[in-house]
DNA sequence: CTAGGGTTAG
């Protein structure tokens, strides 16, 4: 613990790690600089408080008063059901009532003017730790067998949903075996999920017993479970199996799509021989319609190639690529650039610039862009810089990812006013839209370390109109120091923004 | 459902 002196009362802050004594000054000069001439500037700060709270607290109060069965009485709360209404809910239910948090979760995500995002399976899954405590959702599924439930196939959707977010294969088995015992039975979609896990998991064996089990129950396997097997097989190394899925697929009359045809060319790239895989790909071009290769699959060749080290081959699909008349993107230009640098034939990469641009399907500015950050990645910062700069100075518009990247650098080699500077200037030609906001935080505890008040002075006044917040790890010492100065409202502010 | 930029530190 440090104690230090602000005012008249002190402040302890808890000093971890990652702060130092030279930083938590820096804070300090911060909370200062912030108090005294931003919120004398902006008088509406404090009162920031959002009123959308309530429709949580009305589910959870009712969720309080009325135990057991709740999804019988859910239904006569007069409230809206939304995300921010779900994760208000999640995050009162945790930890002392995780099921009862849980059975909101599936609850809700059984509305009809409802629809839990991916975002929120995301959530949910970490803010309950599912991975690490599956037993959670078997205890919802007791209580509803327990408490005489009415449970349908969406409520296991819900709860397969969370399991797969969780990555856990087997539970996730576990449900679609646990639904014949309530009278249901799983779709294609849910053994998708399934084979899908097992899959990643490298476990082709469950995953080809559960195919075999869909067509005893009269579940036909679709594109998608066939693309996910392909795909499975591929990643094992089993190239024959995969090879007689999409034989047998053909035989049926079933015409493979584009993606599994990649997704099978993909794998042939990686294990089989290049041979074989570009016989594949003419026939491909042959076939078109729904079979003709698009920029995912002549990408993902190209950078099989370049894995392999065999840049002219790579270059040669290129060719191949815009003769068919499919126009590269920032994805095949990436790979190409990386190879180029890894070569040390960077000046190369100025032609193929050129060359991809006319295609119509990246601009220079991405090409710039992904050169900037392949060069940072290969650390060759200072070329780098070079880069990025003449393209500033060339009217090029830099991308979010390079613009942060090199201001990161600069501020992390100390030169921490340079990297305000490019910036500011990014910032006057109107190209900073999608920088990460981290890169605010950065830039502001460094102009403080190093004294640039007036520089920090205007930086945190633009966050504060940006509504950009402070990031962790600042964030939480900047909040401390700043609450404890008693400035509230400005912590509400920069932090919750 | 197929390709897929970066993170610092001892």
């Amino acid at each position: 613990m440090l104690r230090l002196l602000t005012g008249s009362e002190p402040v302890y802050i808890s000093c971890d790690k990652n702060l130092g004594f030279t930083k938590i000054m820096a804070l300090c000069s911060i909370s200062r600089l912030l108090s005294s001439s931003i919120r004398l500037q902006n008088p509406k700060f404090s009162t920031v408080r959002s009123t959308a709270a309530s429709s949580a607290d009305i589910f959870f109060n009712h969720l309080q008063k009325n135990g057991g069965n709740i999804e019988k009485t859910l239904v006569t709360v007069k409230a809206q059901v939304d995300s921010k209404c779900v994760s208000g809910v999640l995050y009162r239910c945790y930890p002392s009532q995780s099921q009862m948090g849980l059975r909101f979760f599936i609850w809700a995500g059984l509305q009809s003017d409802y629809r839990h995002t991916s975002y929120m399976y995301s959530k949910a899954c970490n803010f309950y730790k599912i991975t690490q405590n599956p037993k959670l959702l078997y205890d919802v599924i007791e209580a509803y067998r327990a408490e005489r439930c009415s449970v349908t196939v969406k409520t296991f959707k819900v709860i397969l949903n969370l399991y797969k977010e969780a990555k856990l294969a087997d539970e996730a088995l576990w449900v679609l075996r646990k639904m014949p015992e309530f009278g249901l039975r799983a779709d294609t979609t849910m053994y998708n999920v399934v084979i899908r896990l097992f899959c990643v998991k490298g476990d082709m064996d469950v995953a080809e017993s559960l195919m075999k089990t869909m067509s005893l129950i009269d579940l036909y396997p679709d594109m998608i479970t066939y693309v996910e097997m392909v795909k499975g097989l591929c990643n094992v190394g089993r190239l024959e199996d995969a090879f007689g899925l999409f034989k047998v697929m053909k035989e049926h009359g079933c015409l493979p799509s584009t993606v599994l045809y990649s997704v099978l060319l993909d794998g042939i790239c990686k294990f089989g021989n290049t041979e074989k895989a570009m016989d594949l790909l003419k026939e491909m071009e042959k076939e078109g319609g729904s079979c003709s290769p698009n920029v995912v699959t002549y990408t993902s060749v190209i950078q099989r190639f370049c894995e392999k080290g065999q840049t002219l081959e790579a270059l040669e699909v290129l060719d191949q690529m815009e003769a068919y008349g499919c126009s590269p993107n920032r994805v095949t230009v990436g790979c190409l650039i990386e190879r180029f640098c890894v070569e040390g034939r960077v000046e190369e990469v100025y032609r193929l610039f050129d060359k991809v641009v006319k295609g119509g399907g990246v601009s220079y500015g991405e090409c710039y862009s992904s050169l900037v950050v392949c060069l940072k990645r290969s650390r060759n910062t200072e070329e780098a810089e070079k880069v990025f700069r003449k393209m500033l100075t060339s009217g090029l518009k830099p991308d979010g990812l390079a613009c942060s990247i090199m201001i990161k650098e600069l501020c992390l080699v100390g030169r921490v006013l340079d990297g305000y500077q490019l910036f500011d200037e990014i910032e006057k030609i109107g190209y900073l839209i999608s920088i990460d906001s981290d890169v605010y935080s950065l830039l502001l505890v460094g102009l403080c370390e190093q004294s640039h008040s007036v520089e920090a002075k205007t930086l945190a006044r633009l966050m504060l109109k940006k509504r950009i917040r402070l990031k962790a790890p600042y964030s939480d010492s900047i909040g401390e120091i700043l609450k404890k100065s008693g400035e509230e409202e400005l912590v509400n502010h920069l932090t919750a923004i």
